[in-house]
DNA sequence: TATTCAAATAAAAATTTATTGATTTGAATA
DNA sequence: TATTCAAATCAATAAATTTTTATTTGAATA
């Protein structure tokens, strides 16, 4: 944050009349921010959180949670090209949330459950 | 889906070893596609979590659950110009997880639990 | 061991989302 | 009621994500 801007926020403080201490609530808001934006939780939290904020992968998982699936099913599923849903697959998998193997010429996903519940269980904790 | 890519699909149903009677089973798969997706929690559930799936965007959330907030203290906790600011704001207000108002010539913004709690609920619902 | 083929990867284009700088709005107050 | 100013909006750019087309990979089998 460049001085001019810091400046700025701090001249607002300042005035707001919620904050007692401009400067030193500054300072604390500043570390909150640092510390926030190190959280090896948040860090999981969006790659789980962005994992899903997608219609295709939200889609993805919903048909995986009744069985695994092959990829050709999932084409079938999802009105998509092959490269697309292997895309979206990677980012699922890569997530932890899916998991895929061969099976003669042709490729299988599940779901991974105990990483869904464990990263649910994150978020409901960041959140409630 | 263009019929080339539908055949194509087909071909490999057909394949493989897991699909019984593969023109049901392609019939089954296409109108499970087309109910996922006009569900409209489906839709819900992509707001609630894009809305979350964004650093300085769960940095407001986590900020905003100790206790309400004036925006120009939301601007001191994350490193990022007055517009942007806003602009997340608004994505959370628009999903309904925050709420804003005006208090002298700043404005304030809470979190709106029960909102929060219901979208907690619906994803939970999805995933396990 | 050469061929086949489902699916992954790569490269490019298209689309969406985030950020910035400039301007506007509207409540507070001088 | 004119001025001030926090924050919203607008317009333009930048960055990230998604989609498409083309190619590669590697397991199965002829």
């Amino acid at each position: 944050m460049n001085i001019e801007h810091e400046e700025e926020i701090k001249a607002k403080l300042i005035k707001c009349e919620d904050v007692k201490n401009p400067d030193l609530h500054f300072k604390k808001l500043r570390e909150l921010g640092d510390r926030l934006i190190q959280d090896a939780h948040f860090e999981d939290l969006i790659t789980f959180l962005n994992a899903l904020a997608n219609m295709k992968r939200l889609m993805i998982i919903n048909i995986l949670k009744e069985k695994d699936r092959c990829v050709c099913e999932l084409e079938a599923v999802l009105d998509e090209s092959q490269p697309s849903i292997s895309h979206h697959l990677k980012i699922l998998e890569s997530a932890g949330l899916i998991r895929g193997w061969k099976k003669g010429k042709f490729t299988h996903y599940d779901i991974v459950k105990e990483h869904i519940i464990s990263y649910l269980d994150l978020l409901n904790q960041e959140l409630v």
